[in-house]
DNA sequence: TCATATACAGAAAAATTTTTCGGTATTCTG
DNA sequence: CAGAATACCGAAAAATTTTTCTGTATATGA
């Protein structure tokens, strides 16, 4: 089988369980990016995080599909077309995510001042 | 200097930046168990996290530290005595962890079921 | 024909995180 | 005195994640 992960989820705490679905660097990101609902093509996402190597968000993408947490659609088409769709359970994170995010933006200056090199 | 991280935290998107911040395995448990406001000792948030190798509790200990999540007090004491709290920009996260507690516990079974071995 | 776009996979390297092991220092207890 | 408890730290090993590189396949357009 292809790569694999060695624990694929935290079942110990329910913490832990809701952090190890999205705490690899871009998998948050990538529910971000599908939060809207509008189905998105592989070649899309990564336009849209230009810093994370291709080969990871394939990787990525490919452990939220097994989590449940993003469905694919493969069109038998060529050259070969996929879609990535947020799922029910998927979009039940969100709100988490909007946390993250406006947590990020309000905070952001206190950090920014502390690390930033400007 | 000690032990230093390469990349302190994530600046260039503020859901990263948040996700930085708590993403490493424990920190989010740490928050946690500091939750209550009660300051802890570092021999009792080892007890309380026996899963966690207790040199990781330290590193994150003193990554939230200098994040300024969780601040430290040393009491000039024999045997040596400390303490950690969590601050007040550390409790703005509460929320979020609340919140990933809550949809762990929620969702465990999906997951029980999906990668369970009993 | 040749390059490009598309989606994806394997392998190996690099980077990072986590774990394990050992060591410092001091006081108190047996 | 030996050993435990306390809070750390450094170094190295192990594990994991991320990155880079290469390769598959096929159709379209120059």
């Amino acid at each position: 089988m292809a790569y694999e992960k060695k624990i694929p989820i935290d079942l110990d705490c329910p913490l832990r369980l809701t952090m190890s679905l999205i705490e690899s660097k871009w998998k948050s990101c990538i529910l971000d990016e599908l939060r809207a609902g509008k189905p998105m093509r592989p070649s899309e996402i990564h336009k849209c995080l230009p810093e994370a190597a291709p080969r990871v968000l394939d990787i990525q993408l490919k452990e939220l599909v097994e989590d449940g947490l993003v469905a694919k659609t493969i069109y038998p088409e060529l050259p070969p077309r996929s879609e990535y769709n947020i799922t029910e359970l998927g979009k039940t994170l969100l709100p988490i995510i909007d946390a993250m995010l406006q947590w990020g933006e309000e905070h952001f200056d206190i950090f920014e001042k502390k690390y930033g090199n400007k």
